[in-house]
Parts: C-alpha cells; sequence; structure tokens
RNA sequence: GGGCGGAUACCCAAGCGGCCAACGGGGUCAGACUGUAAAUCUGAUGGCAUAGCCUUCGCAGGUUCGAAUCCUGCUCCGCCCA
C-alpha cells in the first residue's frame, strides 16, 4: 500500500483502518481542511455493537484532521435492509420500530463527536434518510433515480450476486433495490452539504461506489460537482480467528442496558495480548507514540497489562463517558483487586452490585443451617443445573465473597456483607451479586 | 413426476436390536500453570430426589421381553433422471 502524505489517510494507514479507497486525487482533495464526509447506520436494531466501532472511529479521525462528519441514520433504509453480507432475506422490521431504533441508536453518538452547535466549521451533524425518502414518491424514484441505475451493473454486485447463486434463498425486488437508496443518500448529501467522502466497512464497497456512480452520472464526469470518494475499513477479527465483538452470550453492545459497561469493560480487558495492542490502534485515539510506548511497558511488564487496561479504559470512556468508567473500573479494582472484599465499604458495594449479574432473595433462609450453595447456585446467573452446580463445587470453581468455598458449604448471615450482599464468584472471573432483603 | 441417499446432543460425526445418556473431534465450562493474556496439560459437558430414576437419536404410529437401531405413514434436506 502506498505511503500517504494527508494526515488522515497516513493516521488510518498506520492504524490499519484502510482496507480500500476510491476517487481520483484523494489525497489532493483532502488537502483543504473542512472537507465533508459521512458514514450510515441502519436502525436494525435498538443498539449498535462493537462491530459499529470501527467506522465510528474512522469518522473521529475524520473530525480531528478538521473535515466535518456527517453521521447518517438509516431511517428509511432500515425499513428496506441491506442484502451486504446476508444470505438469507431479512425480515421487514415496522415502521414504529425502526424509529424506536434511530432514536435510540441517534443517542449513542452523541458522546463521540464535536457537534455543530460547538464548532460551525467542523462540527458533526446527524441527518435521518427518511427526512428525504419520505417525501419522494414511487414514480418519481423511478424516473429520477432508477434510470440512472443499470440492473445488468446491479447484479454484478457481490450482494445481490451470492443470493441470485441461491437459489434456496433468492432476493426480493425490496432487497434488490437497496443500493439504490444508499447511492441516492450519497447524492442527496453530496447535494445538500457538499459531502464528497463516504466510509463504512468493507462490506459496503459495492454500495458506496453505486453512490460515486449516480453523483457521476448527476453531474457529468468533468464537473468539478462530480468528484466522491470512499474509504472503507478492513475486517475485523481476532486473533484466534473468532469473531470480533461476540462472545458466547452474545453480542457486546454500545448501550449500557444491552451490555452493561462493566460487561464492555471486561470484554476490552481481556483482549489477548495481541488484539489489545491493534485494538489500540483500531479503536482509541490514542497517538502512535503512546501506543508504542504502552507497547514496550507491556513487553517488559507482562503481569501488570497495561495495554489492555488502557485499551478497556480508552474504549470504555469514549462510548460510556467518565462518570460510568469510574465506576467499572473501581468495581474491577474491587473484584480483581488484591483487597479483602470484605472490607469494602457500603457504598463501592452498591456501585459492585448493579455492575455485575445480581439476584434478589429472601434473608429468612440464611437463618439457622443455614441454605445449601449446591442448590443456591441454580438460582443465581452461575449455574444452569444442579447438576453443575455440583460440577463447579467439586472442581472449587466457586468463591464466598471471594474466599474459595467446600462442596458442602452453607450459606449463612454470617457471609452477609454489610448485611445484604453476598458475592459469589464462579471461575477467575464471572461473579454473581445476591442481595438479600427481609 | 421417477430413482437413490440422508435427518443423532451447541456444531461436525460414529452407532444399525440389549453392554447407549449414546464412540470420536470441535466448541464451551472448570481446574493446574500464569498476567482477568496466549500456549499446554487434566477433568466435565441432557435433567433430577444421583449405587437409582426421568427425558432424549426429524415427527407420528407399530413389531418386540427390549428400538437411536426393524416396519408403516408423514415432514424436511441432498444427489441423480424427467
Amino acid at each position: 500500500m502506498a505511503e500517504h502524505k494527508d494526515p488522515f489517510l497516513a493516521e488510518l494507514e498506520w492504524r490499519g483502518l484502510i482496507h480500500q479507497t476510491a476517487g481520483e486525487a484523494l489525497e489532493k482533495h483532502l488537502s483543504t481542511p473542512g472537507r465533508v464526509g459521512y458514514c450510515g447506520f441502519d436502525p436494525t436494531s435498538s443498539s449498535l455493537t462493537v462491530g459499529n466501532l470501527m467506522p465510528m472511529t474512522i469518522l473521529r479521525h475524520w473530525q480531528r484532521a478538521g473535515h466535518r462528519p456527517i453521521v447518517l441514520i438509516g431511517g428509511a433504509t432500515g425499513l428496506i435492509g441491506d442484502p451486504s453480507g446476508k444470505d438469507a432475506e431479512r425480515q421487514l422490521l415496522s415502521e414504529e420500530e425502526v424509529r424506536h431504533n434511530a432514536d435510540c441508536q441517534a443517542q449513542i453518538f452523541k458522546r463521540l463527536y464535536a457537534w455543530e452547535d460547538e464548532d460551525p466549521k467542523t462540527g458533526a451533524i446527524m441527518v435521518n434518510n427518511l427526512d428525504w425518502w419520505g417525501k419522494l414518491g414511487f414514480i418519481q424514484v423511478m424516473r429520477e433515480i432508477g434510470k440512472h441505475f443499470s440492473v445488468n451493473a446491479m447484479m454484478q454486485r457481490d450482494s445481490v450476486k451470492n443470493r441470485l447463486a441461491d437459489r434456496e434463498q433468492g432476493i426480493s425486488y425490496t432487497e434488490f433495490s437497496y443500493m439504490l437508496l444508499q447511492a441516492y443518500d450519497f447524492l442527496h448529501l453530496r447535494r445538500e452539504y457538499d459531502c464528497t467522502l463516504q466510509t463504512a466497512g468493507s462490506d459496503q464497497y459495492g454500495n458506496i461506489v453505486s453512490g460515486m456512480d449516480l453523483i457521476r452520472r448527476e453531474y457529468g464526469a468533468d464537473d468539478e460537482r462530480a468528484k466522491c470518494y470512499a474509504v472503507t475499513g478492513p475486517l475485523l477479527t481476532k486473533s484466534d480467528g473468532k469473531k470480533f465483538g461476540k462472545t458466547e452470550s452474545g453480542a457486546i453492545w454500545l448501550s449500557a442496558d444491552r451490555t452493561s459497561p462493566y460487561a464492555f469493560y471486561q470484554y476490552w480487558i481481556n483482549a489477548s495480548d495481541e488484539d489489545a495492542a491493534r485494538y489500540l490502534r483500531v479503536f482509541s485515539m490514542l497517538s502512535r507514540e503512546e501506543i508504542e510506548a504502552l507497547e514496550k511497558e507491556h513487553l517488559e511488564t507482562p503481569h501488570l497489562r497495561v495495554t489492555q487496561n488502557r485499551l478497556a479504559e480508552e474504549i470504555t470512556r469514549a462510548v460510556h463517558g467518565d462518570d460510568e468508567l469510574s465506576k467499572v473500573v473501581t468495581a474491577t479494582q474491587v473484584l480483581f483487586g488484591k483487597g479483602d472484599i470484605r472490607s469494602l465499604d457500603a457504598a463501592l458495594l452498591e456501585d459492585v452490585f448493579a455492575d455485575v449479574p445480581h439476584s434478589k432473595h429472601a434473608r429468612g433462609a440464611l437463618g439457622g443451617e443455614g441454605l445449601a450453595l449446591a442448590d443456591f447456585l441454580t438460582e443465581t446467573s452461575l449455574a444452569k443445573s444442579k447438576r453443575e452446580a455440583r460440577e463447579f463445587l467439586g472442581n472449587k470453581a466457586i468463591a464466598i465473597n471471594g474466599e474459595k468455598v467446600a462442596a458442602d458449604y452453607r450459606l449463612q448471615s454470617r457471609d452477609l456483607l454489610h448485611g445484604t450482599t453476598i458475592l459469589l464468584k464462579r471461575g477467575k472471573k464471572l461473579w454473581h451479586a445476591s442481595l438479600w432483603v427481609d
């Protein structure tokens, strides 16, 4: 890959954030500050996952380089469904769902960028493509937009080709039309906001190029206004070959109601050495010097896990903010630090309680003989069945308030912290807080 | 429409009348070692009132003392012919 002189491209380059670029003389174009670039996000779910984090980060670098980002919420495209990377037709979402999802997703972006009201020149703008698609009629779309699209060319796109090749699945006219919407979005933003660049993950390359084609047809290839560009990010992997951003229990979401800030932080903390260094480049805004210094430090004192710690800190702060970060750091120090859990103060305990999986129980059960731990475990998030509970106990995998206990252990009132809570742990890092009330 | 093959636990995949809750691999979980890393080794992996019992081998019936295994029908999938 060529060395980039442009600061924005050079930045993405060393971070490994460039998969492809398209458009003539992109470097020259970017040498003028204040360019406008966009990335679209379809509200097919009420939240976004860490998989969406990469294009979001590219836009942050874009803004930092002195350009203006547009966050496009796909209120219209979300109603259609992008066939890219999907091997089967998707269930249509209702309009209410999409609207609700769009509202929820919009919140996630708020913290990530400086917005227009703070900075008139490079402040981010948020748009929803339903605002223009909602006004267009079918006949108008067919005549003014559809006419520019060759079905022959559309069928060559991987997203469509794959589905046409699969007789079992096929593709509906609805999803087939998706690229037309995304293409027109680019044109619309070109017209209304002087937007000349679109960025996204590599799977969006075809859709972006469709938009570039449409813009050229609209203005004529020689027209100055026909200049437009694409930058796509690579497909992220984990060093063990598994899918990035997924755990056994599901995707890692960017909103606290779907993945707690604690779980979010823990996801990054648990990154392997190899991944942590790479993720710092991809997701954090730290400079090259800072990251390389961290790596050097990590090599000298690997047990301190500086790369993982810093990674988790940076990403959690960006996504959830400083307040949430300090809470989960506190919880993490308590749960994984060397300190004595029994000496926790009540306020801290409450914070920890909120962050890890928890459950409520009647305090009466702890009186007298107490409660057999083997029976109780199935009522927590730590064991699915009694057999499993016995297995964990047999393996010495269960700890009460940080201390490993025997298989026949019985929970009693003396185990309560501050008279209310018992912290249970399975294995090295799976915690559950149980609250005991009258 | 005709012929042939197939459907087994989270996934792949053995088993083809009793010794089958079902070989093996992957995954996952736990333990050891570590650094909440990687690699490696060990164990576990349907449920329960655990020397036992219950529910599972596509679905519904049947044969048999006894069926994942045999028979009948149904559903779905793959391949070949039309």
